[in-house]
DNA sequence: TGTCGTGATCTGTGATCACAGTTAGGTTGG
DNA sequence: CCAACCTAACTGTGATCACAGATCACGACA
Protein backbone atom coordinates (compact mmCIF):
# COMPACT_ATOMS: atom_id res chain seq x y z
CA UNK A 1 0.00 0.00 0.00
CA UNK A 2 2.77 2.19 0.75
CA UNK A 3 2.92 4.07 -2.71
CA UNK A 4 7.66 4.21 -2.86
CA UNK A 5 9.08 1.78 -1.29
CA UNK A 6 12.02 4.01 -0.03
CA UNK A 7 10.75 6.76 2.38
CA UNK A 8 11.59 9.93 1.18
CA UNK A 9 14.41 10.32 3.96
CA UNK A 10 15.05 13.68 5.18
CA UNK A 11 18.25 15.25 5.07
CA UNK A 12 19.02 15.43 9.00
CA UNK A 13 22.20 16.82 11.00
CA UNK A 14 22.95 15.05 14.16
CA UNK A 15 21.20 16.47 17.04
CA UNK A 16 24.06 19.06 17.60
CA UNK A 17 24.70 18.94 21.63
CA UNK A 18 24.08 22.25 22.35
CA UNK A 19 25.45 21.46 26.21
CA UNK A 20 23.95 24.67 28.08
CA UNK A 21 27.15 26.16 29.91
CA UNK A 22 27.50 25.24 33.65
CA UNK A 23 26.02 28.33 35.83
CA UNK A 24 29.41 28.96 38.36
CA UNK A 25 29.57 28.27 41.69
CA UNK A 26 26.44 26.08 42.53
CA UNK A 27 26.44 23.08 44.65
CA UNK A 28 27.08 20.28 42.49
CA UNK A 29 23.69 18.84 43.30
CA UNK A 30 21.69 21.87 42.25
CA UNK A 31 22.41 21.53 38.26
CA UNK A 32 21.62 17.72 38.27
CA UNK A 33 17.89 17.18 36.74
CA UNK A 34 18.50 20.74 34.50
CA UNK A 35 18.96 19.56 30.90
CA UNK A 36 17.95 16.20 31.04
CA UNK A 37 14.18 16.43 29.87
CA UNK A 38 13.63 17.41 26.40
CA UNK A 39 10.34 16.83 25.06
CA UNK A 40 10.23 15.01 21.44
CA UNK A 41 8.16 18.05 20.45
CA UNK A 42 11.03 20.42 21.14
CA UNK A 43 13.43 17.72 19.30
CA UNK A 44 11.38 17.86 16.57
CA UNK A 45 11.36 21.70 16.40
CA UNK A 46 15.15 22.20 16.45
CA UNK A 47 15.49 19.29 14.07
CA UNK A 48 13.55 21.65 11.70
CA UNK A 49 14.29 24.70 12.68
CA UNK A 50 17.95 23.56 11.16
CA UNK A 51 16.57 22.54 8.47
CA UNK A 52 15.52 25.90 7.50
CA UNK A 53 18.08 28.02 9.09
CA UNK A 54 20.70 26.14 7.17
CA UNK A 55 18.49 26.43 3.53
CA UNK A 56 17.67 22.68 3.10
CA UNK A 57 14.19 23.48 3.01
CA UNK A 58 14.10 25.60 -0.01
CA UNK A 59 10.94 28.29 -0.42
CA UNK A 60 8.12 26.82 -1.33
CA UNK A 61 8.60 23.02 -1.23
CA UNK A 62 6.10 21.53 0.75
CA UNK A 63 5.57 19.40 4.22
CA UNK A 64 3.56 16.77 4.96
CA UNK A 65 2.96 15.56 8.94
CA UNK A 66 3.36 12.37 8.54
CA UNK A 67 6.43 12.04 6.01
CA UNK A 68 8.44 14.33 8.24
CA UNK A 69 7.28 11.71 11.59
CA UNK A 70 8.46 9.02 10.01
CA UNK A 71 11.50 10.47 8.53
CA UNK A 72 12.41 11.39 12.20
CA UNK A 73 11.07 7.94 13.29
CA UNK A 74 8.05 9.63 15.69
CA UNK A 75 4.32 9.26 15.67
CA UNK A 76 2.19 12.62 13.90
CA UNK A 77 1.97 14.13 17.21
CA UNK A 78 5.40 15.77 18.03
CA UNK A 79 5.86 16.81 14.43
CA UNK A 80 2.31 18.89 15.02
CA UNK A 81 3.48 20.58 17.87
CA UNK A 82 7.05 21.52 16.23
CA UNK A 83 5.04 22.87 13.55
CA UNK A 84 2.48 24.84 15.02
CA UNK A 85 5.68 26.40 16.89
CA UNK A 86 7.08 27.56 13.78
CA UNK A 87 3.70 28.45 11.53
CA UNK A 88 3.32 30.83 14.63
CA UNK A 89 6.64 32.30 13.95
CA UNK A 90 5.43 32.62 10.23
CA UNK A 91 9.05 30.34 9.65
CA UNK A 92 6.08 27.40 7.70
CA UNK A 93 2.87 28.47 6.91
CA UNK A 94 -0.06 25.58 6.53
CA UNK A 95 -2.05 26.61 3.68
CA UNK A 96 -5.93 26.23 4.51
CA UNK A 97 -7.14 23.02 2.67
CA UNK A 98 -3.44 22.22 1.99
CA UNK A 99 -0.40 20.85 3.03
CA UNK A 100 2.07 22.65 5.05
CA UNK A 101 5.14 24.34 3.37
CA UNK A 102 8.32 26.87 3.48
CA UNK A 103 6.82 30.56 2.71
CA UNK A 104 7.90 32.04 0.26
CA UNK A 105 8.78 35.56 0.33
CA UNK A 106 7.56 38.05 -2.16
CA UNK A 107 10.47 40.71 -3.21
CA UNK A 108 8.74 43.63 -0.38
CA UNK A 109 8.49 41.14 2.27
CA UNK A 110 11.93 40.75 1.71
CA UNK A 111 12.73 44.18 1.70
CA UNK A 112 10.64 44.45 5.05
CA UNK A 113 12.56 41.76 6.65
CA UNK A 114 16.01 43.87 5.73
CA UNK A 115 15.19 46.79 7.25
CA UNK A 116 13.89 45.31 10.21
CA UNK A 117 17.19 42.98 10.12
CA UNK A 118 19.04 46.56 10.09
CA UNK A 119 17.66 48.02 12.93
CA UNK A 120 17.27 45.06 15.48
CA UNK A 121 20.78 43.11 14.53
CA UNK A 122 22.82 46.57 13.95
CA UNK A 123 20.84 47.84 17.63
CA UNK A 124 23.23 44.48 18.87
CA UNK A 125 25.77 45.23 17.58
CA UNK A 126 26.08 48.25 19.35
CA UNK A 127 25.11 46.60 22.78
CA UNK A 128 28.06 44.13 22.03
CA UNK A 129 30.93 46.36 21.10
CA UNK A 130 29.64 47.74 24.19
CA UNK A 131 29.57 44.85 26.65
CA UNK A 132 32.23 42.38 25.28
CA UNK A 133 34.60 40.57 26.97
CA UNK A 134 37.35 39.43 25.29
CA UNK A 135 36.73 35.82 24.96
CA UNK A 136 33.87 36.94 23.15
CA UNK A 137 35.71 38.92 20.84
CA UNK A 138 37.97 35.77 20.78
CA UNK A 139 34.96 33.72 19.87
CA UNK A 140 34.25 35.78 17.13
CA UNK A 141 37.18 35.96 15.76
CA UNK A 142 37.75 32.24 15.42
CA UNK A 143 33.97 32.14 13.72
CA UNK A 144 35.65 34.83 11.23
CA UNK A 145 38.94 33.02 10.79
CA UNK A 146 36.44 29.90 9.58
CA UNK A 147 34.41 31.97 7.17
CA UNK A 148 37.64 33.49 5.38
CA UNK A 149 38.81 29.68 5.13
CA UNK A 150 36.02 28.20 3.99
CA UNK A 151 35.67 31.07 1.47
CA UNK A 152 38.82 30.93 0.18
CA UNK A 153 38.91 27.00 -0.39
CA UNK A 154 39.03 26.09 -3.77
CA UNK A 155 36.84 25.41 -4.68
CA UNK A 156 34.82 27.61 -1.64
CA UNK A 157 33.15 25.12 0.85
CA UNK A 158 29.64 26.56 0.89
CA UNK A 159 27.98 24.36 3.49
CA UNK A 160 31.29 25.99 6.20
CA UNK A 161 30.50 29.03 5.37
CA UNK A 162 26.85 29.22 5.82
CA UNK A 163 27.98 27.75 9.23
CA UNK A 164 30.48 29.92 10.26
CA UNK A 165 28.78 33.12 9.43
CA UNK A 166 26.05 32.10 11.34
CA UNK A 167 27.68 31.48 14.18
CA UNK A 168 30.16 34.69 13.69
CA UNK A 169 26.75 36.66 13.75
CA UNK A 170 25.25 35.00 16.70
CA UNK A 171 28.11 34.85 18.97
CA UNK A 172 27.85 38.86 18.23
CA UNK A 173 24.55 38.79 19.06
CA UNK A 174 25.32 36.71 22.78
CA UNK A 175 27.73 39.39 23.20
CA UNK A 176 24.49 42.29 23.78
CA UNK A 177 23.97 39.66 26.78
CA UNK A 178 20.04 40.60 25.88
CA UNK A 179 17.99 37.30 25.83
CA UNK A 180 15.25 38.49 24.64
CA UNK A 181 16.87 39.93 21.55
CA UNK A 182 18.77 37.16 20.40
CA UNK A 183 15.54 35.04 20.41
CA UNK A 184 14.01 37.93 18.14
CA UNK A 185 16.81 37.75 15.84
CA UNK A 186 17.01 33.86 15.48
CA UNK A 187 13.52 34.44 14.31
CA UNK A 188 14.19 36.76 11.97
CA UNK A 189 16.99 34.50 10.81
CA UNK A 190 14.46 31.87 10.41
CA UNK A 191 12.26 33.34 8.03
CA UNK A 192 15.38 34.74 5.96
CA UNK A 193 17.37 31.80 5.97
CA UNK A 194 15.87 29.75 3.22
CA UNK A 195 16.39 32.10 0.63
CA UNK A 196 19.66 33.21 1.91
CA UNK A 197 21.11 29.92 2.23
CA UNK A 198 19.86 28.63 -0.74
CA UNK A 199 21.06 31.37 -2.66
CA UNK A 200 24.50 31.33 -1.34
CA UNK A 201 24.29 27.31 -1.99
CA UNK A 202 23.62 28.07 -5.73
CA UNK A 203 25.74 30.78 -5.91
CA UNK A 204 28.99 29.95 -4.16
CA UNK A 205 31.29 32.81 -6.02
CA UNK A 206 29.31 35.50 -3.50
CA UNK A 207 31.89 34.54 -1.24
CA UNK A 208 35.16 34.95 -3.00
CA UNK A 209 33.88 38.58 -3.35
CA UNK A 210 35.06 39.77 -0.72
CA UNK A 211 32.04 42.26 0.96
CA UNK A 212 31.19 39.45 3.85
CA UNK A 213 34.97 39.21 4.41
CA UNK A 214 35.84 43.21 4.27
CA UNK A 215 32.41 43.68 6.65
CA UNK A 216 33.66 40.69 9.11
CA UNK A 217 37.22 42.52 9.18
CA UNK A 218 35.48 45.74 10.04
CA UNK A 219 33.12 44.55 12.46
CA UNK A 220 35.85 42.81 14.29
CA UNK A 221 37.92 45.89 14.78
CA UNK A 222 35.11 47.90 16.16
CA UNK A 223 34.75 45.42 18.76
CA UNK A 224 38.08 45.45 19.78
CA UNK A 225 37.80 49.43 19.78
CA UNK A 226 34.00 48.96 21.78
CA UNK A 227 33.09 51.44 19.77
CA UNK A 228 29.52 50.64 19.23
CA UNK A 229 28.66 52.98 16.61
CA UNK A 230 31.77 51.56 14.28
CA UNK A 231 30.51 48.11 14.46
CA UNK A 232 26.68 48.78 13.87
CA UNK A 233 27.98 50.22 10.53
CA UNK A 234 30.17 47.33 9.70
CA UNK A 235 26.88 44.91 10.41
CA UNK A 236 24.89 47.10 8.59
CA UNK A 237 26.88 46.69 5.73
CA UNK A 238 27.23 43.12 5.61
CA UNK A 239 23.12 42.62 6.10
CA UNK A 240 22.78 45.29 2.89
CA UNK A 241 25.37 43.66 1.43
CA UNK A 242 24.13 39.88 0.94
CA UNK A 243 20.30 41.82 0.51
CA UNK A 244 20.98 43.22 -2.23
CA UNK A 245 22.73 39.90 -4.08
CA UNK A 246 19.51 38.16 -2.82
CA UNK A 247 16.77 41.03 -4.50
CA UNK A 248 19.60 40.93 -7.73
CA UNK A 249 19.40 37.54 -8.22
CA UNK A 250 17.36 35.19 -6.29
CA UNK A 251 13.56 36.97 -5.74
CA UNK A 252 10.64 36.39 -7.49
CA UNK A 253 8.32 38.81 -8.97
CA UNK B 1 -15.10 12.01 42.19
CA UNK B 2 -14.78 15.79 40.92
CA UNK B 3 -12.76 17.42 43.99
CA UNK B 4 -14.89 20.76 43.31
CA UNK B 5 -18.95 21.41 41.53
CA UNK B 6 -18.53 24.01 39.84
CA UNK B 7 -15.41 23.93 37.35
CA UNK B 8 -13.34 26.77 37.31
CA UNK B 9 -14.64 28.72 34.39
CA UNK B 10 -12.27 31.36 33.21
CA UNK B 11 -13.17 34.88 32.85
CA UNK B 12 -13.66 34.40 28.68
CA UNK B 13 -14.23 37.89 26.96
CA UNK B 14 -16.42 37.02 24.15
CA UNK B 15 -14.64 36.71 20.81
CA UNK B 16 -13.89 40.07 19.75
CA UNK B 17 -14.37 40.10 16.09
CA UNK B 18 -11.37 41.17 14.97
CA UNK B 19 -12.66 42.07 11.41
CA UNK B 20 -10.31 42.20 9.41
CA UNK B 21 -9.61 45.30 7.33
CA UNK B 22 -10.72 44.80 3.54
CA UNK B 23 -8.13 45.49 1.52
CA UNK B 24 -9.19 47.99 -0.82
CA UNK B 25 -8.97 47.67 -4.85
CA UNK B 26 -10.27 43.77 -4.72
CA UNK B 27 -12.93 41.76 -6.34
CA UNK B 28 -15.20 40.91 -3.86
CA UNK B 29 -14.86 36.81 -5.26
CA UNK B 30 -11.26 37.36 -4.01
CA UNK B 31 -12.00 37.92 -0.09
CA UNK B 32 -14.84 34.88 0.01
CA UNK B 33 -12.74 31.74 0.93
CA UNK B 34 -10.50 34.00 3.37
CA UNK B 35 -12.65 34.80 7.05
CA UNK B 36 -14.04 31.53 6.72
CA UNK B 37 -11.95 29.30 7.41
CA UNK B 38 -10.93 29.20 11.29
CA UNK B 39 -9.23 26.60 13.09
CA UNK B 40 -10.31 25.58 16.63
CA UNK B 41 -6.83 25.87 17.20
CA UNK B 42 -6.49 29.52 16.17
CA UNK B 43 -9.51 30.11 17.78
CA UNK B 44 -8.18 29.36 20.90
CA UNK B 45 -4.77 31.36 20.54
CA UNK B 46 -6.60 34.57 19.73
CA UNK B 47 -8.88 33.60 23.12
CA UNK B 48 -6.02 33.21 25.19
CA UNK B 49 -4.07 35.76 23.40
CA UNK B 50 -7.11 38.24 24.75
CA UNK B 51 -6.60 36.99 27.64
CA UNK B 52 -2.95 37.52 28.14
CA UNK B 53 -3.11 40.97 26.79
CA UNK B 54 -5.64 42.73 28.75
CA UNK B 55 -4.30 41.14 32.03
CA UNK B 56 -7.27 38.96 32.48
CA UNK B 57 -4.36 35.53 33.43
CA UNK B 58 -1.98 37.27 36.05
CA UNK B 59 1.95 36.36 36.09
CA UNK B 60 2.62 33.39 37.90
CA UNK B 61 -0.72 32.04 37.06
CA UNK B 62 -1.36 28.05 36.09
CA UNK B 63 -2.85 26.94 33.09
CA UNK B 64 -4.68 23.37 33.15
CA UNK B 65 -5.21 22.02 29.22
CA UNK B 66 -8.07 19.61 30.21
CA UNK B 67 -8.89 22.82 32.14
CA UNK B 68 -9.22 25.48 29.77
CA UNK B 69 -10.32 22.74 27.09
CA UNK B 70 -13.25 22.73 29.32
CA UNK B 71 -14.05 26.26 30.10
CA UNK B 72 -14.14 26.72 25.93
CA UNK B 73 -15.97 23.64 25.31
CA UNK B 74 -13.55 21.95 23.18
CA UNK B 75 -11.78 18.91 23.52
CA UNK B 76 -7.71 19.00 24.98
CA UNK B 77 -6.30 19.25 21.36
CA UNK B 78 -6.68 22.32 20.14
CA UNK B 79 -5.80 24.12 23.32
CA UNK B 80 -2.41 22.41 23.30
CA UNK B 81 -1.91 23.76 19.75
CA UNK B 82 -2.27 27.03 21.46
CA UNK B 83 -0.24 26.93 24.12
CA UNK B 84 2.52 25.24 21.54
CA UNK B 85 2.47 28.89 20.00
CA UNK B 86 2.08 30.98 22.97
CA UNK B 87 5.07 28.85 24.80
CA UNK B 88 7.22 29.19 21.62
CA UNK B 89 7.16 33.11 21.98
CA UNK B 90 7.38 32.95 25.40
CA UNK B 91 4.09 34.30 25.89
CA UNK B 92 3.52 31.42 28.08
CA UNK B 93 5.65 29.02 29.61
CA UNK B 94 5.45 25.11 30.24
CA UNK B 95 7.48 23.66 33.44
CA UNK B 96 9.36 20.62 32.92
CA UNK B 97 7.31 18.00 35.09
CA UNK B 98 4.66 20.19 36.10
CA UNK B 99 1.88 22.76 34.37
CA UNK B 100 1.67 25.74 32.43
CA UNK B 101 2.04 29.28 33.17
CA UNK B 102 2.32 32.83 32.36
CA UNK B 103 5.67 33.67 32.88
CA UNK B 104 6.91 35.90 36.03
CA UNK B 105 9.13 38.60 34.13
CA UNK B 106 12.30 39.52 36.79
CA UNK B 107 13.64 43.04 36.66
CA UNK B 108 16.60 42.60 34.67
CA UNK B 109 14.11 40.75 31.98
CA UNK B 110 11.75 43.04 32.36
CA UNK B 111 14.00 45.96 31.98
CA UNK B 112 15.96 44.42 28.56
CA UNK B 113 12.29 44.01 27.17
CA UNK B 114 11.70 47.58 27.68
CA UNK B 115 15.01 48.49 26.42
CA UNK B 116 14.06 46.69 23.07
CA UNK B 117 10.40 47.93 22.78
CA UNK B 118 11.96 51.41 22.52
CA UNK B 119 14.45 50.43 19.83
CA UNK B 120 11.61 48.60 17.71
CA UNK B 121 8.47 50.26 18.55
CA UNK B 122 10.46 53.77 18.47
CA UNK B 123 11.39 52.58 14.76
CA UNK B 124 7.49 52.06 14.25
CA UNK B 125 7.07 55.32 15.43
CA UNK B 126 10.01 56.69 13.03
CA UNK B 127 8.30 55.19 9.70
CA UNK B 128 5.01 56.11 10.92
CA UNK B 129 5.15 59.84 11.31
CA UNK B 130 6.84 59.09 7.46
CA UNK B 131 3.83 57.51 6.00
CA UNK B 132 0.89 58.14 7.82
CA UNK B 133 -2.16 59.00 5.28
CA UNK B 134 -4.61 62.03 7.11
CA UNK B 135 -6.95 59.00 7.90
CA UNK B 136 -4.32 56.67 9.82
CA UNK B 137 -3.83 60.14 11.78
CA UNK B 138 -7.46 60.61 12.28
CA UNK B 139 -7.45 56.94 13.74
CA UNK B 140 -5.14 57.19 16.52
CA UNK B 141 -6.60 60.79 17.42
CA UNK B 142 -9.67 59.05 17.49
CA UNK B 143 -8.38 56.34 20.22
CA UNK B 144 -6.82 58.90 21.74
CA UNK B 145 -9.57 60.90 22.80
CA UNK B 146 -11.39 57.49 23.97
CA UNK B 147 -8.29 56.87 26.29
CA UNK B 148 -8.11 60.45 27.76
CA UNK B 149 -12.11 60.07 28.44
CA UNK B 150 -11.14 57.13 30.37
CA UNK B 151 -8.62 58.49 32.10
CA UNK B 152 -10.22 61.44 33.15
CA UNK B 153 -13.48 59.95 34.45
CA UNK B 154 -14.88 59.52 37.42
CA UNK B 155 -13.62 56.86 38.60
CA UNK B 156 -11.38 55.69 36.04
CA UNK B 157 -12.35 53.47 33.70
CA UNK B 158 -9.46 51.00 33.79
CA UNK B 159 -10.11 48.28 31.07
CA UNK B 160 -11.39 51.22 28.66
CA UNK B 161 -7.97 52.85 28.99
CA UNK B 162 -6.40 50.02 28.79
CA UNK B 163 -8.16 48.79 25.58
CA UNK B 164 -8.00 52.72 23.98
CA UNK B 165 -4.11 52.35 25.28
CA UNK B 166 -3.75 49.26 23.12
CA UNK B 167 -5.62 50.41 19.82
CA UNK B 168 -3.74 53.82 20.18
CA UNK B 169 -0.33 52.31 19.74
CA UNK B 170 -1.78 49.42 16.83
CA UNK B 171 -2.79 52.21 15.17
CA UNK B 172 0.29 53.80 15.28
CA UNK B 173 2.45 50.90 14.71
CA UNK B 174 -0.26 49.90 11.80
CA UNK B 175 0.60 53.43 9.80
CA UNK B 176 4.43 52.37 9.50
CA UNK B 177 2.73 49.63 6.87
CA UNK B 178 5.82 47.17 7.93
CA UNK B 179 3.80 43.70 8.85
CA UNK B 180 6.39 42.10 9.89
CA UNK B 181 7.67 44.41 12.35
CA UNK B 182 3.51 45.16 13.69
CA UNK B 183 3.92 40.89 14.55
CA UNK B 184 6.76 41.16 16.19
CA UNK B 185 5.81 43.87 18.75
CA UNK B 186 2.51 42.22 19.48
CA UNK B 187 4.97 39.38 20.48
CA UNK B 188 6.59 41.86 22.98
CA UNK B 189 2.86 43.30 23.88
CA UNK B 190 2.11 40.09 24.78
CA UNK B 191 4.89 39.48 27.10
CA UNK B 192 4.80 42.84 28.89
CA UNK B 193 0.72 42.03 28.48
CA UNK B 194 0.31 40.67 31.88
CA UNK B 195 2.31 42.74 34.26
CA UNK B 196 1.24 46.37 32.17
CA UNK B 197 -2.41 45.71 32.78
CA UNK B 198 -2.38 43.74 36.18
CA UNK B 199 -0.61 47.04 37.12
CA UNK B 200 -3.15 49.40 35.56
CA UNK B 201 -6.11 47.73 36.95
CA UNK B 202 -4.77 47.96 40.73
CA UNK B 203 -3.11 51.38 40.65
CA UNK B 204 -6.12 53.08 38.15
CA UNK B 205 -4.34 56.69 39.41
CA UNK B 206 -1.44 55.82 37.19
CA UNK B 207 -3.96 57.72 34.68
CA UNK B 208 -4.75 60.51 36.32
CA UNK B 209 -0.89 61.28 36.67
CA UNK B 210 -0.88 62.49 32.74
CA UNK B 211 2.28 61.59 31.81
CA UNK B 212 0.70 59.35 29.36
CA UNK B 213 -1.97 61.62 27.82
CA UNK B 214 1.38 64.15 27.82
CA UNK B 215 2.83 62.06 25.85
CA UNK B 216 0.03 60.65 23.52
CA UNK B 217 -0.58 64.63 22.71
CA UNK B 218 3.06 64.71 21.90
CA UNK B 219 3.11 62.11 19.37
CA UNK B 220 -0.11 62.85 17.78
CA UNK B 221 0.94 66.69 17.17
CA UNK B 222 4.84 64.83 15.42
CA UNK B 223 2.14 63.18 13.58
CA UNK B 224 0.35 65.74 11.99
CA UNK B 225 4.04 67.56 11.26
CA UNK B 226 4.96 64.05 10.44
CA UNK B 227 8.40 64.83 12.17
CA UNK B 228 9.65 61.53 12.88
CA UNK B 229 12.57 62.30 15.26
CA UNK B 230 9.57 63.97 17.51
CA UNK B 231 7.33 61.26 17.27
CA UNK B 232 10.09 58.13 18.38
CA UNK B 233 11.18 60.58 21.38
CA UNK B 234 7.28 60.85 22.27
CA UNK B 235 6.76 57.06 22.25
CA UNK B 236 10.30 56.60 24.20
CA UNK B 237 8.47 58.99 26.51
CA UNK B 238 5.57 57.17 26.89
CA UNK B 239 7.15 53.88 27.67
CA UNK B 240 9.74 54.54 29.67
CA UNK B 241 7.19 56.47 31.82
CA UNK B 242 5.27 53.28 31.68
CA UNK B 243 8.18 51.20 32.81
CA UNK B 244 9.99 53.55 35.40
CA UNK B 245 6.30 53.28 37.38
CA UNK B 246 6.22 49.09 36.78
CA UNK B 247 9.65 48.67 38.39
CA UNK B 248 8.60 50.83 41.47
CA UNK B 249 5.83 49.49 42.06
CA UNK B 250 5.22 45.82 40.79
CA UNK B 251 8.22 43.95 40.28
CA UNK B 252 9.56 41.04 41.97
CA UNK B 253 13.42 41.20 44.36
C1' DT C 1 3.69 18.01 67.74
C1' DG C 2 6.62 17.54 63.93
C1' DT C 3 8.24 14.80 59.99
C1' DC C 4 8.53 11.38 56.70
C1' DG C 5 6.40 8.09 53.64
C1' DT C 6 2.64 6.82 50.59
C1' DG C 7 -1.18 6.63 47.59
C1' DA C 8 -4.78 9.06 44.96
C1' DT C 9 -5.13 12.54 41.57
C1' DC C 10 -3.66 15.67 38.73
C1' DT C 11 -0.30 17.19 35.03
C1' DG C 12 1.56 17.32 30.01
C1' DT C 13 3.14 14.05 26.33
C1' DG C 14 2.63 10.70 22.81
C1' DA C 15 0.06 7.42 19.91
C1' DT C 16 -3.85 5.96 17.41
C1' DC C 17 -8.18 6.41 15.19
C1' DA C 18 -11.89 8.89 12.55
C1' DC C 19 -13.21 12.38 9.31
C1' DA C 20 -13.95 15.97 5.83
C1' DG C 21 -11.67 18.36 2.21
C1' DT C 22 -8.43 18.46 -1.47
C1' DT C 23 -5.36 16.67 -4.91
C1' DA C 24 -3.92 13.95 -8.44
C1' DG C 25 -4.20 10.28 -11.60
C1' DG C 26 -6.50 7.21 -14.46
C1' DT C 27 -10.27 6.10 -17.14
C1' DT C 28 -14.13 6.98 -19.93
C1' DG C 29 -16.84 9.46 -23.21
C1' DG C 30 -16.77 12.71 -26.79
C1' DC D 1 -6.55 13.08 -29.40
C1' DC D 2 -8.46 15.95 -25.91
C1' DA D 3 -11.35 17.06 -22.15
C1' DA D 4 -14.16 15.94 -18.28
C1' DC D 5 -15.41 13.14 -14.72
C1' DC D 6 -14.62 10.07 -11.08
C1' DT D 7 -12.33 7.48 -7.78
C1' DA D 8 -8.56 6.45 -4.69
C1' DA D 9 -4.96 8.27 -1.94
C1' DC D 10 -3.38 11.77 0.93
C1' DT D 11 -3.85 16.14 3.52
C1' DG D 12 -4.37 18.53 8.26
C1' DT D 13 -7.72 18.65 12.20
C1' DG D 14 -9.93 16.92 16.17
C1' DA D 15 -11.00 13.41 19.65
C1' DT D 16 -9.89 9.70 22.61
C1' DC D 17 -6.96 6.62 25.07
C1' DA D 18 -2.65 5.27 27.58
C1' DC D 19 1.23 6.49 30.41
C1' DA D 20 5.00 8.32 33.25
C1' DG D 21 6.05 11.88 36.33
C1' DA D 22 4.89 15.37 39.76
C1' DT D 23 1.91 17.33 43.37
C1' DC D 24 -0.58 17.34 47.35
C1' DA D 25 -2.95 15.73 51.28
C1' DC D 26 -3.68 12.41 54.52
C1' DG D 27 -2.01 9.25 57.91
C1' DA D 28 1.50 6.67 60.51
C1' DC D 29 5.50 6.81 63.12
C1' DA D 30 8.94 9.03 66.10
Amino acid sequence: MVPRVQPPRLPLHPVESSQASPAAGLSALDQVGALLHETLGERVTRELRGLLASGRLAPGEKLSLRRVAEALGVSMMPVREAVSRLAADRALEVLPGRAVRVPVLTRSQFRELTRVRLVVEGFAAEEAAKNATAAQIAEVARHDAAFRAAAKAEPPDTVAAVVANRDLHFALYEAAAMPTLVEMIERLWLKAGPILNLDMRHEPRRLDGGSAVVAHAALLEALRRHDPQAARTALEDDIRAAAEHIERTALPE
